[in-house]
DNA sequence: ATGAAAGCGCTAACAT
DNA sequence: ATGTTAGCGCTTTCAT
């Protein structure tokens, strides 16, 4: 009995239309004349099956141009190899440095990565992480958004899908949350700066609802406090990062009596706003910086900085979610990553002799 | 005959596992007494359904947490509403602004965004875009990796899954690409060096092997031919940007009996290790990059560029391809974009006057 | 070693 | 207006 195949148009080719639908396991099955099952047999390597068949298979397969749809294979399986990720922002090096090591990650263990950016939108961060949770991922990894609520995913949660936060902890769920000691890396940045004989610091941070800036200006704090040095309002300012806003703080706050003799910035951006300032600007003030950012080192000074590490913020995460995927059911964990000082001269300019 | 199934144990919970298995609408059916396709029309607000059964179905679906399954609908539905993207790294801000638009054109149309890295290594994304195609996404950007052969994607084009290319063309496929002028930008960042008194004049560019390296070095001998400068290979320089290597040709060059009194950058990376060995050199180089970066205005003076515009890149790459979704059938088409000078100082600063 | 058939969760005719 | 049924493309018993 041998097939008699006639390989040609194996699929109505709608009129005009490019090459739509691909071929199927049942289509080979039919043009190599074998069963349905001896065809994923051999796609998915099954060693029992005849040589003969096998050759068959492959060569109706490449005939075909057959590639399996793992979409329709997953559905049966039930695991879709894949995870989502939602940070802020793709285009914050922090939050591209995690995604590359989770995506280094997710690509050792043969899962693809559905991406995506809130951009603090709590909406847009609802949608696409439902949507995630839709297409059935093995799990997410999320940065949450501020200030807000992600109890919505409680019920996923339950569903089976595990989740971890990043940066910062979600309100609303209890699930693994990896992030960095701010408020211990603000702390170290700021007594490095009392260290250096300053007593007027100014902390420009990012607006007062995100956690992170809470954390690091509460770290700041701690530092004066351990000093003695009296916490002054007027030499705290908030807001999303930002030239305008920020040179005029910054303005306003050097023609106090009392103006700051250094700054502290509680993020990239932050910092590099302030150095984009400082330069319109006569006093010599020090910074540093909390994270750190691609040419620290190529400005006259170095700018000195307290780093966070993204990438290893990005494979814990990963590693942890990863743990759940693969069964582990313990209590939900919090874990902390140090930080790093690193002098690179910004931050070690000492305040002006006093008159 | 009759089947005799016995239903063996679908969904056994296995101990201890975490809420596995979801809710299905089979499930929600059952619970609120009604059809499986009323369900379907529910979830799917289809208007012609019963206030009763509405109510119903809804209290059902809070009930038990159900959210439809996606991929289970896409396998019927026949698109996946997902697209899938190949950079080269993410942490690259051309590459990150140029994912953040094509997540924000993909999040208009509702489309979600599997998205890899291949960092220039060809099995890798190989294995990647054709996951991506198991996946059966309804299409594809990728930067296809330098010097490599993407004909294996040719299936999945006359599949009928729409590739565009961004940033080079892939060999092997006729796709559509969007890129831009590299060389005309070269070409514009060289001219305005010239126009400022060099006639000896450095290029730091990428690998040869690199196909925006190619054009940029072209521009760069176009510019050179146009002003009847001759060209000394001397000084030209191209190898995987750091530090080391190109400090050392850098100083190597310097030492020439005929130095060069200005640079030309071909990427982003080049001009950022170029800034910073030439902090420590003496002579004061005039230098102009090719790609914008963060910094190009902090540093002292700001340094010159021929900006390229990432963010226009995706979003071109993005249009294009949702336009084949849409049933675009035409030729394949090739996109250029344009660049822009922006003078910063570091392009403006003149030759020393000779002995 | 191989094939037939059931079924993953959903949509879309096709009944009623 | 609502339910029944037949698949989408695959894996996986269960026979043979």
């Amino acid at each position: 009995m041998t097939n008699n195949n006639k390989l040609p148009a194996p699929k109505r080719d709608v009129f005009g239309a490019r090459g739509r639908s691909r071929a199927t396991m049942k289509d080979v099955a039919a043009l190599a004349g074998v069963g349905l099952s001896t065809v994923s047999r051999v796609v998915n390597g099954d060693p029992r099956v005849s040589d003969a068949k096998t050759a068959a298979v492959l060569k109706a397969i490449g005939h075909l141009g057959f590639r399996r749809n793992d979409s329709a294979r997953q559905l049966r399986v039930g695991a879709t190899q894949s995870i989502g990720l939602l940070i802020e922002n793709v285009v914050d090096p922090f939050f591209s440095h995690l995604t590359q090591a989770v995506e280094n990650y997710a690509f050792e263990r043969d899962t693809l990565l559905l991406s995506a950016s809130s951009t603090r939108d709590p909406e847009r961060a609802r949608r696409l992480v439902l949507a995630f949770c839709a297409r059935r991922v093995d799990g997410l990894i999320v940065t949450p958004v501020d200030s807000t609520d992600s109890g919505y995913l409680q019920a996923e949660l339950d569903a089976g899908i595990p989740i971890v936060c990043v940066d910062r902890p979600a309100v609303g769920i209890d699930a693994d949350t990896v992030l960095s000691d701010g408020r211990g890396g603000a702390y170290k940045g700021v007594a490095h700066l009392i260290a250096h004989g300053h007593r007027r610091i100014a902390c420009f941070t990012d607006r007062g609802a995100v956690y992170t800036a809470q954390q690091r200006v509460d770290g700041y704090r701690d530092a004066l406090a351990s000093a003695g040095i009296p916490y002054d309002p007027a030499l705290v300012y908030s807001n999303t990062p930002d030239n305008e806003v920020f040179g005029a703080a910054l303005r306003d706050m050097l023609s106090l009596d009392d103006p700051p003799t250094a700054i502290f910035t509680g993020n990239n951006r932050s910092t590099i706003v302030l150095l984009q300032e400082l330069a319109h600007v006569e006093n010599r003030l020090a910074l540093v910086g909390f994270d750190d950012f691609e040419l620290s080192d190529a400005v006259v000074p170095g700018v000195t900085v307290v780093a966070q590490d993204p990438t290893e913020m990005g494979k814990s995460a990963a590693e942890q979610l990863f743990r759940r995927i693969d069964g582990d059911t313990g209590a939900s964990r919090m874990i902390v990553l140090g930080t790093t000082l690193i002098a690179r001269g910004s931050g070690e300019i000492v305040p002006p002799a006093q008159p």
